[in-house]
DNA sequence: TCAAACTTTCAAAAAATATTGAAAGTTTAA
DNA sequence: TTAAACTTTCAATATTTTTTGAAAGTTTGA
């Protein structure tokens, strides 16, 4: 397999996957692109490379940034602007974690925390949902807090607990 | 808050943000009313109190069961098949990271592993790829590793290891 | 200030996904 | 073996989500 077959099938595979996981097609791609560039590509360039429009490219590189996963910069002398991607991929999870941890799981502690505090009225319908919804809560409480570890800690945290983990 | 009021706000939160996370919001809010119902729940009812029709149920059901955290039981002297939920929050959190390690992380890491592994020729694009692709495969591998511990201690695991990070 | 170079917006269109419901299929009690 | 009770399938339909592209908006150098 040389370069350009390898290359559109990684971009392929990581919209996929992105499609899986709730993360529209074209915004898995674009990051994928501008992961493996090694220069930062316009927004002429990444229309081009994956036959994307311009509204497109632009509504989903601005989301891009909003996650805090793909940065502008600029070209000395150039009008145009360039994009780049978080290089780091243990920071790129880092920053995913926090952004899924708040967009997300917040809201739905939040939700459930809520829920699960009604009054118990005896009925083994109210005593089933006190019951899940509380157990809910907690792990969705706890899956947070290691998101948040993730977040937290230095970049390399995800490897070194795993080797800690291992022993 | 009384109870229909909650059961009415848990059941749409968990398909909101099941759609967030790639799971279609029928199979979401079913999955959400089993857990909480203190019975075994027959299609009928399913489709009721959804008011959704009996194809969606049907299949939705079906690949909840697909997903190993619903299971059909039946009631003495009944034709009719009834349908309950995992209800070990815990089980039912190995059981996803079972099944999303198995469907989504391993193909992924496959193809990573193959396309990071083209012949370097010494250009900064192919250097870059093989680097990129060599630390998210690195990365989804730790991840895997994370999710396959899930899977394969007890079922506090999740909590216990919360709490010695904590230490 | 102008106008070229570039980006964003957003209504319309297309594509993808989910849902329906009726027909076909299956199971079981008598 | 039949027929009632129930479940599954799937083509058609509806809904949601994504994408387009042209117009509006913005920035900057002269």
């Amino acid at each position: 397999m040389e370069y350009k077959e390898a290359k559109g099938k990684f971009i392929q595979t990581w919209g996929s996957l992105g499609t899986l996981w709730g993360i529209n097609k074209a915004m898995a791609q674009i990051h994928a692109l501008l992961l493996i560039s090694p220069e930062p590509l316009s927004m002429e360039d990444v229309m081009e490379e994956l036959h994307i429009s311009r509204g497109n490219t632009s509504m989903n590189l601005r989301q891009l940034i909003d996650w805090g996963i793909v940065y502008k910069t600029s070209k000395a002398g150039e009008r145009k602007e360039y994009f780049t991607s978080e290089k780091d991929v243990n920071e790129l999870a880092r920053q995913i974690a926090r952004e899924r941890s708040r967009r997300e799981i917040q809201p739905t502690l939040k939700v459930l925390k809520e829920v699960s505090t009604i009054e118990d009225d005896g009925t083994a319908q109210t005593k089933e949902f006190i019951k899940q919804t509380k157990a809910l809560h907690e792990l969705a409480d706890t899956a947070d807090s290691i998101l948040n570890r993730v977040v937290n800690q230095e970049s390399n945290w995800l490897t070194k607990t795993f080797m800690k983990l291992l022993k």
